[in-house]
DNA sequence: ACAGGTTCCGAATACTCTTCGGGGCATGGC
DNA sequence: GCCATGCCCCGAAGAGTATTCGGAACCTGT
């Protein structure tokens, strides 16, 4: 198989189950794609050296952790320049009410998803540690009603 | 330990591990919050049917899998009502760009997160995806330079 | 102090992981 | 056609891990 075509059908197997369900045994695995364990086991390390697999985490539920409430701080950073934005990234992941992070194109530089205790809670977050920045040109903040994730991407 | 209350130290640590890795041999786990096999095994399940841990899932590089770009989807859906919605985010999910979907207040009301392969690909989903559909009364596309996503979220 | 409840531990069995040698099958050269 | 080569896959088996369970230790309120 090369390394640059899709996945066959039963990496993409593999990958829709660990998807699903990180923690299932290897053998398990490997009788759900219709493998040996031995060969399972090889391929998912395979998936792991090709990148394809980036990782395995737990996700944990913020709303059980007392943080129910999530948004989105569409934040504008003046100088737009590395010195400026290095820090600035390096600050939001520092934040314990960061979820996500990423760096847009377009009117908006960032946009920061968090999940915080309250509204008094997200207030707080906004006015101490975003507006009393020197680079935070404008802010704008959406409260999230509910967010879907969809845990099984594919080859397409 | 009261049910309300945040995670005492060792769940805290276990949900840590975890997030950072959650194929780690429950054996190892232990071994790193400082408990017996046997309790942290117990500690695990009472996590989850406490709903802190929600699940355990394979992280894919949408890039590793042939789509390199992402990008938002602000969408305003008019009419906003139930039997206009659920249709809507029902399709948005089962497309197989998107990674995301969140239901959000403000001017927007859906932001969409999606991987494509490239930009024409991107604007094939918009014309034919998005813009098509008669209950999507606007549409504002920004393009994502990078997105991290922090795993491991805790108490605070 | 003691009863009741809870949490933790370690031993033991059942089960799983992982390695490794070898078989089967496609591909390509001659 | 026929063999050599490389690739992927498999099963066996020892090493390692998961899971259960009985009992010890520890609170906590009376």
């Amino acid at each position: 198989m090369a390394e640059n075509t899709v996945l066959d059908a039963i990496d993409a197997a593999i990958l829709r189950e660990l998807q699903n369900d990180a923690r299932i045994s290897n053998k398990d695995l490997a009788a759900r794609v219709n493998v040996a364990a031995s060969t399972c086991l090889e391929r998912v390390r395979a998936l792991q050296r090709r990148g394809v697999l980036a990782g395995f985490h737990a996700d944990a539920d913020p709303a059980a952790l007392g943080r129910p409430l999530q948004a989105y701080i569409a934040v504008r950073v003046r100088p737009h320049n590395r010195d400026v934005v290095e820090p600035f990234i390096r600050f939001v992941l520092d934040l314990p009410e960061t979820i996500a992070l990423s760096h847009i194109a377009g009117a908006d530089d960032f946009l920061v998803h968090v999940a915080v205790r309250d509204a008094a809670h997200l207030q707080r977050l906004l006015l101490d540690g975003f507006t009393s920045r020197r680079e935070v040109a404008h802010l704008e903040t959406q409260l999230i009603f509910s967010h879907i994730r969809k845990w099984d991407i594919g080859p397409m």
